[in-house]
DNA sequence: CATTAACTACCTATCGATAGATAGATAAAT
DNA sequence: ATTTATCTATCTATCGATAGGTAGTTAATG
């Protein structure tokens, strides 16, 4: 991936997760990146394109971080922490929310394609806690690993307007020891 | 409220809730009643006016929707379940999110006053339950409250996302167990 | 009662800005 | 010579917003 192509994902995502899908426009990415409206079309020729590319390397970056927050993890308590952690970065690194949490509360006007990416990331989540639930022991898997990531995720975009980072901290230990219980 | 008002918010708000606040403009809601995008303006000088209206509705509606469901209701229990019962109404009525779920993901995009009223429903939403949790004698009350609410608004997203609408009831019977054990 | 004033709810017409997208040229690198 | 990455220039469509006008209703005044 060259570094023009890395920089437009770096600032689209940036912008995405500011006020969503449709508050990004080709013309400010180029502002951003010091170049031409028509140069990031040469990337991405829609806009569905950069999306799907944008939501690609965040699933890729979150379960890399994942990889290595587990390391040596092997009871399901140690991995379920160390998906908090990972949504803790994600959250505190720029004060802003999940970017397919804020795609995901987006979702029935996004373009096709694009839902499916972020519907295939949040199974993707899912499906990792179930995993960790399963070895664990516990009853009806999925579901509870549904229910965590849904407080997960809302607990990002409750902390973020609230303006209360730390919440996030307080919702997470609380929703981890009910999935674990 | 005058009923062109009334229908101006009825239409505002399924898009909103399709695509969020940027995927709403004067000229489709014109369409959408049959009239010009100049009369919207004359209704709502401005796009905020009209998000803030919006918002105020939608939260008197579930506050009354909440007044109903918890008439003759005397525990916690009982009232955290009529809570699920408006959040799922609201769900299942149209099978799209919670307006203020989904305008609180781009709340960072929002004008101020948008944000703010945003803010104002989720903070009323927490607040309640909160009260419902300390007279049940609960430990950290806010802090649960806010673990439930981040819950049910994930669920939501979740559900719609996945497209699994009783996904929202299970995640809800957990959450709602969690927060009165 | 008749007239005037104010108000409501729309209209036509238009503004400058911006949206996503495309064609074709250019220059450098492989 | 081909590919890569950018440019200039432009297109159509739409954005939020404003100005100014027109019926129809209501309220106040003489």
């Amino acid at each position: 991936m060259s570094e023009t192509v890395e920089k437009l994902l770096d600032a689209a995502e940036k912008r995405v997760r500011t006020g969503g899908f449709h508050a990004v426009s080709f013309r400010e990415l180029a502002t951003d990146l010091g170049i031409k409206s028509a140069s990031v079309h040469y990337h991405f020729p829609r806009k569905e394109d950069l999306a799907v590319a944008m939501i690609t390397r965040y699933a890729e970056r979150i379960f890399a971080a994942l990889e290595i927050e587990t390391a040596g993890a092997v009871d399901a308590e140690d991995r379920l922490h160390a998906l908090a952690r990972v949504y803790r970065a994600a959250l505190t690194s720029t004060n802003q929310a999940c970017l397919c949490g804020i795609m995901g509360a987006e979702a029935l006007g996004l373009p096709p394609p694009v839902r499916k990416a972020v519907r295939g990331f949040l199974d993707a989540n899912v499906a990792w806690v179930a995993d960790a639930l399963t070895d664990h022991g516990a009853a009806e898997p999925e579901d509870r690993a549904a229910a965590l990531i849904a407080a997960l995720q809302g607990a990002m975009m409750l902390s973020v307007n609230l303006g209360d980072t730390a919440l996030f901290d307080r919702i997470a230990e609380q929703s981890l020891t009910a999935a674990l219980a």
